[in-house]
DNA sequence: TTTTAGCACTTAACTTAATGGAGTGCTAAT
DNA sequence: ATTAGCACTCCATTAAGTTAAGTGCTAAAA
């Protein structure tokens, strides 16, 4: 367990804030002048040993000013920081773009992405409340003449998926009727978790009763429950990964540029919601394509409509304590403007 | 007029693919070794300056090789290059993946981006028939109960937008019911563009006989049929920028990624269909992000269902014979398979 | 015991100089 | 019209020198 006197904490805050604004190793002599106490360049020297010693500061090389390491600001960020209250303009552009109408959840989430990149100029992700909880509470299969029928699936959380498909020639939209009707009555209120796992097992055999080929039909059907039981991140400010990248091989950008277009790489980066508000610091990041990068993670809670997050991806020399604050505020807001909209189809 | 002799033609021949396969400027030394006539360095050195004098090739500095100047590319492009016949092995690639079912037209239209960025290693775009020949043949409304309701509008292509609202309290899905008979009589049939074009007219006037505040609907309307109306490009092989790319700054990447995101630019890049193959060479192009690269465009005819594009994106010095000959086979491939779908619909 | 002044030392970053190689243009001979 | 030969130019690379920033350490001061 480590621990810093008062003086070396505030070194260590100095050196953090120092290379976050300037980007340039940190020295004693210009620690000096910044710090309140009156000392000498060589007392912070031996300070800065000290942070060394104990790994939370590194070199550059040998005779250069110091860095904050990763343990640095894993310390800064446990036992330093504060988080900033969120700038009165910055809550107001949010609640502004936050406080228009929408038609849909994933409208909401995509913009929150979108305002959040646009505020902190990184690159952020955002997810839906789990699906876990949805219940099917309806489909539809509409024909739209010539061979079409779009098949649309809704969800208690007010969710719609929908899918346009060709039917082959011997099928009419007529003779789908009996298996919309079967699956109104017998699946409609279900979890689509379950009802997608009994698409593998009891109603392939039940569907055979009215349709003599269910193959089609049941293709048509499980790609819209996949669609809708599907966590999708969405993807904001992807292009400030080129202010903000320490890369300059054009082959590393194009792998990290990629992996933001594989959602489901994503997924498996931020993990499942948990603690409130996580900090992920280089390679406690669990991709070697992010270790030169700080992640922050944030859940959020839509009471009985579950869990989603909100993740903030920049360098690791970021203003730790302005963004733990704006996740602080998006959580709250971005859950509040959910719940008004569920409950608006709850009424 | 430039007139080449049968030599000054092998020559610029020869230092157009040189360049393009190795990357750096041709001398006259490397030039005699590769070239079917016996003839000195000198002689070579002789015809060299003679093409740089009517400006077909340059140096990058008094003493080096040359390179390919644009109206160099442009004479090879014009006068020498014979477009190359398409590998079996690219075809049977193309072949098999347009060969597969497609629900949607803009489904084939994108899988055709997708494929030829594969081939290329470029960066391509592509647009469906154009939909100024489209016509409204169907409306919906389907109500999926808790204030929702989903439009639908299906056109005599075969196309499919749709999009799903909330509606008021005070207006239930019945109450619809009498404007989408007033639609289905009076729009269909019609070209989009002129429903579209009355939309602006006469029709807020009649529907207010059926509803009291029609804007509402109008709007739900007018959102949908736009989209139907639009125009798209779809982009294949934006991550390829990276490998291709001459610039190194970030913030001109940034510019350059950034475009590729704003289709409504790439038309004006691009521009309407025309000449069957047209290729324009860095600042032939009208976008000056784009005036270190060439774009190839190639028309596609689907009959009556009017004329689409392909268009790719690489770096001036690209193998051009071999790009003319894919876009001529995708010109084909496309077309063909778009009347086939359309074929489809019409039986 | 803590702090400080002073100094030798290290390194990156920048400048300057030297060298070799690839290629050109030109001239004079073929 | 072609070619051999040569002076010349420029890039790329390497080597050497300089400066500025910053460090660690020692010995004296507080």
């Amino acid at each position: 367990m480590i621990t810093l006197t008062e003086r070396q904490s505030l070194i260590l805050k100095a050196i953090v804030r120092d290379y976050t604004e300037g980007g340039n190793p940190v020295g004693s002599k210009s620690l000096v002048q910044e710090l309140p106490m009156k000392v000498s360049s060589a007392t912070i020297r031996n300070e800065m040993a000290h942070l060394e010693e104990i790994g939370l500061i590194v070199k550059t090389h040998l005779s250069s000013g110091r860095i904050p390491s990763i343990k640095g600001y894993r310390y800064y960020v446990d036992h330093i920081l504060k988080p900033e209250k969120v700038d009165s303009q910055d809550l107001k552009v949010i609640q502004h773009s936050l406080g228009g109408e929408f038609h849909k959840i994933d409208e909401i989430v995509a913009q929150s992405a979108d305002i959040l990149s646009q505020l902190t100029s990184y690159t952020t992700f955002t997810l839906r409340p789990e699906v876990k909880n949805s219940r099917l509470s309806g489909f539809r299969l509409v024909p739209l003449g010539n061979h079409q029928v779009m098949a649309i699936l809704v969800t208690n959380n007010g969710d719609v998926e929908n899918q346009t498909f060709t039917i082959p020639n011997d099928l009419t939209g007529d003779e789908l009727e009996p298996v919309v009707r079967f699956i109104d009555d017998q699946l409609i209120g279900l979890p689509l978790q379950d009802v997608l796992a009994k698409l593998q097992s009891e109603i392939p055999l039940k569907l055979s009763q009215y349709l003599q080929h269910p193959n089609g039909f049941l293709d048509i059907f499980g790609r819209v429950l996949s669609k809708a039981a599907a966590e999708r991140f969405y993807v904001g400010g992807k292009l400030n990964l080129f202010d903000y990248t320490t890369k300059q091989d054009p082959q590393e950008m194009r792998s990290l540029y990629s992996l933001l277009d594989q959602t489901d790489h994503i997924a498996d980066v931020i993990g499942p919601p948990g603690q409130q508000i996580q900090v992920r610091i280089g390679n406690e990041i669990t991709n070697d394509l992010l270790k030169d990068y700080s992640l922050i993670t944030a859940t959020y809670d839509v009471d009985q409509h579950g869990q989603g997050m909100i993740a903030l991806l920049g360098p690791t020399a970021m203003p730790y304590s302005r963004m733990i604050g704006l996740m602080g505020v998006f959580q709250q807001e971005l859950a509040r403007k959910l719940l008004e909209y569920y409950r608006y189809f709850d009424e």
